[in-house]
DNA sequence: CTATAATGCAACCAAGAGTTGCTTTAAGGA
DNA sequence: TCCTTAAAGCAACTCTTGGTTGCATTATAG
């Protein structure tokens, strides 16, 4: 029964949602479609419960008083996280299918609880400690981060390295700590 | 007849290739799908030539001297071609359906196209110029302007302003250019 | 006015998603 | 060991949808 929702979860990151046959799903893991659909009698249902299983940690707040130790942590456990089958899942499906809104709540909803609010903490901190201008523009830097992550890993398809992401955030802020 | 294609690129911005159903471009075309079927026989070659017609105009190069005004112009030719049907259409596809080699080949041939190679002789240039330190990375700019974008576009759906432009470049550049 | 090409149309086929009713298997308790 | 019950299997069916085909209709041009 684990088997449906590992097999469901491969399927989503390899074909996207839509394309998702609950049929297939079912025999691939061995088992009967009547089975499957018993216990999830929509295909948001199964996709759903295979997401949710597959996650279970959330990123902790991190506090070491210094900005950059702090998004260096946080990107590594995103990179973690967008690069693990269900990562990629969410964000392809996320991408593809912005329009449907029976995914887009689903996909949503999981990029919340994976802690991508987290940053915002982490921004206001540093501000506080005087680290940061009182008018940073933490949105244009969240952006600017996590796009050049997803960049990398969605077009790119290369692996992020901790080389590029010291690079990529040592740029990102001594371009915004001095404006 | 032009009406159909103008259908089909609503319908792959919309709702992707995988989605998009001939029968259903034909009827919103107020056409009956054999005639459509019969012109364009399988879906590609719908999509294909949708693609195609819609459009024609390359970004040619910059040359401007500076290389903030070179980055932002050809920023806003980028964008002009992601925001439009046919750009969305080409990301959400490249993104969701990278698996899919039918679709692949289409999509990237397309950003080639659109000339999404000029950054790379924009930054040469600057380098030559002594604009940019002969080490700088010029992959990693790249990446990050374009994720930045791509990420505000594709993920929180928002227009891009140009104001964002102008900070997002000139964070980024100021981060590059000392370090 | 007629020949020819383009379009419309209705019927049909095939595939695949999801449903249903019933049978079989498994497991646990008396 | 047997009986009860829940879970899984299975086959048949429906319904939707993509795609095909043969023929009728319209239009265009010589």
């Amino acid at each position: 029964m684990r088997r449906v929702l590992e097999v469901a979860l491969e399927q989503l990151a390899a074909h996207g949602f839509e394309r998702l046959s609950v049929p297939e799903v079912a025999a691939l893991a061995g088992l009967n479609k009547t089975s499957v659909y018993r216990r999830w009698p929509t295909k948001a249902d199964l996709v759903r419960e295979a997401l949710a299983a597959s996650m279970g940690h959330t990123a902790e707040a991190l506090d070491s008083g210094d900005l950059r130790a702090d998004l260096l942590a946080l990107a590594r456990t995103a990179v973690v996280f967008v690069e693990s089958p269900s990562g990629l899942a969410v964000l392809r499906t996320l991408l593809a299918e912005g329009a449907n809104p029976e995914v887009k709540g689903l996909a949503a909803a999981m990029l919340h609880q994976q802690g991508i609010i987290g940053p915002a903490l982490v921004f206001a901190r540093a501000i506080a400690r005087g680290e940061l201008a009182q008018d940073t523009d933490v949105t244009l830097v969240l952006t600017t981060l996590a796009g050049a992550i997803m960049h990398r890993i969605l077009i790119e398809q290369t692996p992020v390295t901790e080389h590029f992401l010291t690079a990529l955030i040592d740029m990102v802020l001594f371009g915004v700590k001095r404006r």
